[in-house]
RNA sequence: GUCCCCGUCGUUCAGUGGACAGGACAAUAGAUUGCGGAUCUAUAAACAGAGGUUCGAAUCCUCUCGGGGACACCA
């Protein structure tokens, strides 16, 4: 990583300065290296000389200068260093770049795989909408959101499993019941409430209610979520739960630890004195057990099947509730710290500039399956990907159909598509994937600015993975793959890839190849299909 | 009442301590007897307001205004 190197560099130049006396002795800040806004500034640049220029009494630039004369000393990655306004930029040599060439060939699909992660086991939930009715915007939005995080940490190097929470017991399946027979206890309305009414007989609110929530789960929820391109490794039941005993386990382990009183005839955890705001019901007063029981038998069961990072993408209406989660990792003796939440803002329904209120109790939403129909798969997942998932989100049907046209997720799909054209243009083959590639190949034909340009953003893709994979910031991935496709049709106007020129149509020949391998990785990891023809 | 999130070009989103605030759509002006014009090149356009911290703030802190959400022995 080039970044790394860079660190390095800079690290080594301040020790010699140190060694020889030219800087005062004082312990090196982090250094932090970055891509300047500007380009023509430099590939790369760091701010260090902001930070050490309190250390050693002197101005930023002339710490600036200092490293500079130092850096260029060594022979390196680096071709040239300027020094702005006290910030140093680095401008990386051309022949670092055309190296990657030969890698990224070499490595295909594997090209952006790296090791942070270190194989640990790693547990995203996500979508996890109960089963009363079908998958809105909303829960469309955390979908799309968690299956490309789970895909970037797995290119990351972290052993990745998807889940699904199903919410298969409790009050809300009894609402269902009551709704589906509709008494006056009914809750959820809609279409399919009126067809489950049909299939389902009988006057037994708790047994209506478990097999209407199997039927929507089965023939509407599991269909959504094939439909999104989503793969869950475990669709994991509530239920199960108290089946297997396992709520009952953790309350007996929570108590034996001292972390259970009772009070008013309930049995509490004493969450508050570990970090959340309030201590939380285990069994209530009537001996029920409540959602939050089995949510810490579900939390330590995650823990049991040796996941030490658990990712859960929950609603901005469940604010709040990792505190207690958090709380009871701790109780019961693991990391606070491996319970980690995503909190996928609400998206709110804009029919004529006016907000409609979704909710699956008034039976006024629009499910994700309509959208994928109207705008197709492709469209919506960049559709929810372009915004990071905390903004809000205000969603108008009407809009994204005829917006759907002028997706940037087309350009990138073409991009895809020239690429695919021009090799098989070049090897006379039908399909883009028989390409045999050449290696002895003279890669210093190439030189213009916008074939380095885009063999910079195949580095970039590195660093896009890496950054993600820390932050979980998903939307730097469709940004990332407009900049590709902006490099590579820049280039395609500025550069004849097929010529006369042997050498250079190889060379060029070569990056387009390099070009269809990251793009089609991005894609990918995205969950896009890159097509060879549109 | 307490807590959380959000407020950025006309529109919709990026940018969470760095250098002239990016992109997309819309607008305007150009580019094709060349590998797919679903493209490229160029122009105009915004940090809700007021203080503060800092060498440096859209970003951190405080207050004000505006929008949304959470505060169950529901899940």
């Amino acid at each position: 990583m080039i970044k790394e190197e860079l660190e390095t560099i800079i690290e080594n130049a301040i020790k010699n300065l140190q060694k020889k006396g030219e800087l005062s002795a004082f312990s090196i800040p982090k250094i932090l290296i970055e891509h300047p806004r500007e380009k023509l500034r430099g590939d790369y640049s760091t701010n260090i000389s902001f930070l050490i220029s309190k250390n050693i009494a002197k101005n930023p630039v002339e710490a600036a200068m200092l490293l500079k004369s130092e850096i260029e000393n060594e022979k390196s990655i680096i071709q040239k260093v300027e020094i702005i306004g006290g910030f140093v930029n680095f401008f990386i040599s051309d022949d670092y770049f055309r190296k990657q060439l030969p890698v990224i060939l070499k490595k295909k699909n594997n090209f952006g795989n790296l090791k942070i992660g270190k194989n640990e086991k790693v547990n995203v939930e996500f979508i996890s909408a109960n089963p009363t009715g079908p998958l809105t915007l909303g829960n469309g939005r955390g979908g799309f959101c968690g299956d490309v995080l789970a895909n970037v940490l797995a290119k990351a190097g972290y052993k990745v499993k998807r889940e699904y929470y199903i919410n298969d017991i409790g009050n809300q399946i009894n609402k269902l019941g009551h709704s589906v027979i509709g008494n006056e206890h009914a809750l959820y309305k809609g279409e399919y409430i009126i067809e489950l009414r049909k299939k389902i007989k009988g006057n037994n609110f708790e047994k209506v209610g478990e097999r209407a929530s199997k039927i929507i789960l089965d023939k509407m929820i599991k269909p959504s979520v094939k439909k999104m391109g989503i793969k869950f490794d475990f669709w994991f039941s509530e239920k199960s739960l108290y089946k297997n005993k396992e709520v009952d386990k953790v309350i007996e382990e929570l108590s034996k630890k001292g972390f259970t009183y009772k009070s008013e005839g309930a049995l509490w955890f004493k969450s508050r004195d570990l970090g959340d705001d309030k201590d939380r019901v285990l069994i209530r007063e009537d001996g029920i057990k409540t959602y939050f029981a089995s949510d810490m038998a579900y939390l330590r069961n995650k823990f049991k099947r040796g996941f030490n990072h658990l990712i859960i993408l929950l609603g901005a209406d469940h604010y709040g509730y990792v505190a207690r989660l958090k709380a009871g990792a701790y109780a019961l003796g693991y990391k606070k710290e491996s319970v980690n939440d995503i909190v996928v803002q609400l998206v709110k329904l804009f029919e004529k500039g006016k907000e409609v209120r979704m909710s699956k109790r008034t039976g006024i939403y629009i499910t994700i399956d309509e959208l994928i129909n109207e705008v197709g798969l492709d469209v919506a997942r960049f559709f929810f990907l372009t915004r990071g998932s905390n903004t809000h989100f205000n969603f108008n049907l009407d809009l994204a159909k005829e917006k759907s046209d002028k997706n940037p997720v087309f350009k990138v799909q073409y991009a895809y598509a020239r690429i695919c054209s021009i090799i098989k243009k070049s090897f006379g083959h039908k399909s883009a994937g028989k390409a045999k590639i050449k290696s002895k190949i003279n890669y210093e034909a190439l030189s213009e600015p916008s074939e380095l340009n885009l063999i910079r953003q195949f580095v970039i893709f590195l660093e896009v993975i890496e950054d993600t994979a820390r932050d979980y910031q998903v939307q730097r991935m469709p940004q990332y793959s407009t900049e590709l496709a902006d490099a590579f049709h820049s280039f395609y106007e500025s550069c004849q890839v097929i010529t006369e020129d042997k050498e250079l149509s190889q060379a060029r020949l070569n990056l387009v190849l390099a070009t269809k391998i990251v793009l089609k990785n991005t894609l990918n990891l995205m969950g896009i299909s890159a097509p060879e023809k549109m």
